[in-house]
DNA sequence: GTTAGCACTCTTTTTAGTTGAGTGCTAACA
DNA sequence: TGTTAGCACTCAACTAAAAAGAGTGCTAAC
């Protein structure tokens, strides 16, 4: 199985796969025939439909149906056959500006404009911060009994923890404790926090122990950035705009995964482990990280904001995806995304 | 129209309801003459029943089918004919207790459990506060050029702001602006912030009257809530369940409405407006606030967690949606809701 | 190696016929 | 006067059969 087409063979196949992008119907030999610039006639496109089916490119939905092709050749198509698509996607970009300077805004925007743009149906991942360290923390007094706590990590990753105490902290108690969290925690990493540490933060605090061990769960969390990975999606209705996904049961499955944000946290995950990859990921059918989407074609991107902040732009649709706009549309976004972070850090700074 | 009408004819038209929430068919006279205990004959229904669609609580489908509720009809049940149901949502309490503390995953929780018992979709607002004042102010420091600003208000909504700055801020000016801001601001309501207030910070701020500006408009910002009002969902695939909602068109405009949180956010607004409701509100049909929900009944119910910070819950499904159990739910919700938040403010002040 | 032609297959569409639920009306009955 | 049995009628839903259409595989000729 799938050994080397011959040139012949590989246009034909591009013909039946565009064919078939386009018209999600199985197409048949004469189509071929008049499609291509080959001059074949039909009966030869059907010797060689024989053989691509043979050799597990395409596959006949019934006997007397033209030809759809298989996971493999999306994936041969995907990998070999499909074409750099101009980017004229100059609306996309102008859509993201209105939402200024705020990242989650931003986000939310690039899965609509994408959902918009392709009738797919798009995923963003905030982005997340690995291995990153606790750059600021303090705590204030809000009223008698009321105690936050703000933490910043690198990344400007903001927590914010509202903590009641039963007694009220004097203000040389809060400066203290202040002090003390700050000199012992600002700049390490959760691996470096370790239990003696807290034992010491805990005494040196006396009966405020209690408010210690809070923060420090507060602090935990916001490095390891675990609260929850921010997921923003749009487009879920496009699923209805292809009739392979469109009827009742997969349809109910699809929108019920796309609602699991957690599920669809996995997408991102799954690109993000690879800190090497910063490049576009195609998942056909079964290879999807999401067994719900078996029946679809996922197409993710990662951007990377800055060191170590990265984040995944997924789109998901029919297998018959139009490949190149959606790779197209993805560069576009990573790109854009990864320029107005620069614009900003490295030629506006006051934002 | 919808003249008085006799016991019998109710008695009829509330078998007629009940029978077609149950199976989602019209439903014929020789059913409801077994249905009811009125020991009447089917040609006799068959007359009353003539007579409720000339009242217009009854309608036929076509010539030779069973009669459904008109919108009108459902009025009548739910404001008058629908009888109180045992709430014997247990589970509903022990699934919101797995969530602590954190009211943002509470209330997610609230709509997919909801969701999950219904078999409706479920739509949460987070509570929202009006007219409430600035509690607390800080600048920090965070790096050398980089300025938290924490906004704390009433009812403890919290709000950060990193600003940049051009020229490091000295320490004495840091607190000079945080002194300056916390006179000035702390207490206030929006509408009591006024412009000679805001000129006269900013003359004081000197050379950081920029930053003034900044944290000025995060501070109206928070106080108006009007960030954007959270929204929790679940259950948009419920809508498969149901035939009548089921199709194509109204699936995909459903569930392009139930992704568009802003359009969602009307349900809330609409309650909200009016405080004195502190109850169950039942939008039928063409009744609901929003026009994608027209073949849909709405129903739903505002809690108040705190003087002032009142969200809703809403239950979406198809009109011949189960009221009574439905009602319950949401009761049962609000009331937990609330309990939880009052167990945790009475008793238990250090959660 | 390519192509025209034809028989064959199998889905899709069309048509016609049948069934069944339910109604409205009339006439009889209590 | 209200109730009921009976019957003709309607119309969606189902079934079966027929026709149409798209496409193939194979063979024979070029």
């Amino acid at each position: 199985m799938a050994a080397e087409l011959d040139g012949r063979k590989k246009k034909i196949l591009q013909a039946v796969i565009r064919n078939y992008l386009e018209t999600g119907e199985p197409v048949g030999s004469r189509t071929i025939s008049k499609y291509t610039d080959l001059n074949l006639s039909s009966a030869t496109i059907r010797n060689e439909m024989s053989d691509l089916e043979e050799l597990g490119y395409i596959i006949q939905p019934h006997t007397s149906a033209g030809r759809i092709p298989t996971d493999q050749a999306y994936r041969l198509y995907v990998d070999s056959m499909m074409e750099e698509k101009d980017r004229e996607i100059g609306e996309l970009k102008e859509m993201l500006l209105e939402a200024e300077n705020k990242v989650d805004k931003v986000l939310k925007n690039v899965a609509k404009v994408l959902a918009n743009n392709t009738n797919y149906a798009t995923v963003v991942s905030a982005p997340q911060i690995r291995g990153n360290k606790l750059k600021f923390l303090q705590l204030s007094r809000v009223d008698e009994n009321q105690i936050l706590a703000v933490i910043v990590v690198e990344g400007n990753v903001i927590r914010n923890e509202m903590i009641s105490v039963d007694e009220p902290l004097t203000d040389e108690m809060l400066l203290k404790l202040n002090i003390l969290l700050n000199t012992h925690l600002t700049g390490l990493s959760i691996d470096e926090i370790n239990l003696g540490m807290i034992t010491a933060l805990k005494e040196q605090a006396g009966i405020h122990s209690d408010l210690i061990s809070t923060v420090l769960d507060a602090v935990a969390e916001a490095i390891r950035g675990e609260e929850d990975l921010e997921i923003y999606t749009s487009g879920a209705n496009n699923f209805f705009k292809y009739p392979e996904l469109a009827d009742n049961e997969k349809a109910s499955e699809l929108i019920g995964t796309f609602e699991e944000k957690k599920a669809l946290a996995k997408l991102a995950t799954e690109n993000l482990a690879d800190e090497q990859n910063t490049g576009i990921q195609v998942y056909i059918g079964e290879e999807s990280p999401i067994k719900a989407m078996k029946d679809c074609s996922v197409v993710t991107a990662t951007y990377e904001l800055e060191e170590g902040m990265r984040g995944s732009i997924a789109i998901i649709g029919p297998k018959r995806m139009d490949y190149e706009k959606v790779v197209a549309s993805l560069k576009t976004m990573k790109d854009e995304l990864e320029r107005i972070y620069n614009r900003r850090k490295e030629a506006d700074p006051d934002g």
